[in-house]
DNA sequence: GTGGTCTAGACCACC
DNA sequence: GTGGTCTAGACCACG
């Protein structure tokens, strides 16, 4: 869990950029299903934030079925999680590709010259 | 400038929603150069919102040289308006489709994919 | 809001005991939808508590759908909150129901001695 | 004592679950007044959890009168356990019926309601 | 050691 | 004024 980091001010909440990474670290498995995460405190020392932050985070994710809590142990990636992180992301990316289009549409671009935007993004992201 | 309208729990706050409506109208020339805009309280009274709000936005297109006071009259749009608006969504979209097809492509969509479904997006707006 | 009240030692914790009893005032409706509720530091004051603990009852209660936030003005019970809280809580009702029945027969109770138990409380009540 | 078995995240405690379930057992006679029970590191192997766990249980047990030491054996169910547990259990269980009958009429359930659930859940079980 | 809860107090954006 | 976020530090139950 060393590839966390967090950037305070991103515009997006410091708990949410947790929440987030964590979500794509399981989508990509990253961790694994049954795997212990790294504690509050722990992880709270790694990123220098408070534990309460990270808590938070933690228990947004527990909230949403992410992670379940072993008593005493520490808190624990849920069976389903993979499965659930990687449809969240491609679902969340496909709203967001369908949002920019519409607004790309609306403000005058053409069908052909959006479609040589894609191309040429594409291209120099390979 | 009875087009404008704002929804309260849209994410974006009401000031951005009005600043941002307001240079998508001088960018389609809704609104030319020159134009006089409602004042605060007229279009406070017709979006029925806080005043405060209002003038917010409107001191906000004045710092980015949007719109410029006219003593005695009120606000009304500069004459390079239309142009930096204009250019500035183009590329304000230049910048989110670059992002978000990033992203499409780490959460492991392949570039075939991403075509696919932009152009099934295009294909539904048209 | 002046029937709210807490008990910090109920087993419950405080936060989830302010959940609780807003969902079933808006079940009883004595809160109807679309009215704002009492602020966070408001009824932090009346109930002698942090504001950080009502905002997170508050907070769950809008991650559960049942209030939603207006920017600058406060929280809103939302449309079908009442509707939802009342099943809720019937729902609730039903599978505590289910629970202590099974443990009733499980510890030899007979079927008999439980209807006699349950008759008899639900005259008391009357 | 191989029928005791623990689920870590059932919402009770773990030793929670061992008091419960030796409580139960004896009051089903399936312990007897005067047997001993298994070592806390024996039924520490069997379940698999921390002897702490184990030794908080018995602990909680001793204090309450169900077992008790014997020095350079073990521990043992005490000479009234059988009959305490079982009214235990039963006052356990009204107590907690009478709860929540009372939350059912508060919540708007009538008497012929409940009385109609009731039966169901009896006739479930049979 | 672990997570869960609560308090206290600060700063921010928004209306 | 409003809610949202973050920090700091405390106490608790549990393993």
């Amino acid at each position: 869990m060393v590839f966390l980091q967090v950037q305070p001010d991103d515009g997006l909440a410091i708990y949410d950029q947790i929440v987030r990474q964590v979500k794509f670290a399981i989508a990509d498995q990253v961790m694994e299903s049954g795997e212990l995460i790294p504690s509050v405190r722990e992880l709270a020392r790694q990123l220098m934030i408070n534990p309460n932050t990270v808590s938070r985070a933690y228990r947004q994710l527990q909230d949403e079925g992410i992670l379940e809590a072993v008593r005493g142990l520490g808190l624990r990636v849920t069976a389903g999680a993979a499965r659930r992180c990687r449809s969240e992301r491609v679902e969340l990316i496909r709203a967001r590709l369908k949002q920019v289009l519409a607004e790309a549409i609306q403000s005058g671009l053409t069908a052909e010259e959006i479609q040589s935007l894609v191309q040429k993004e594409l291209r120099s992201k390979n």
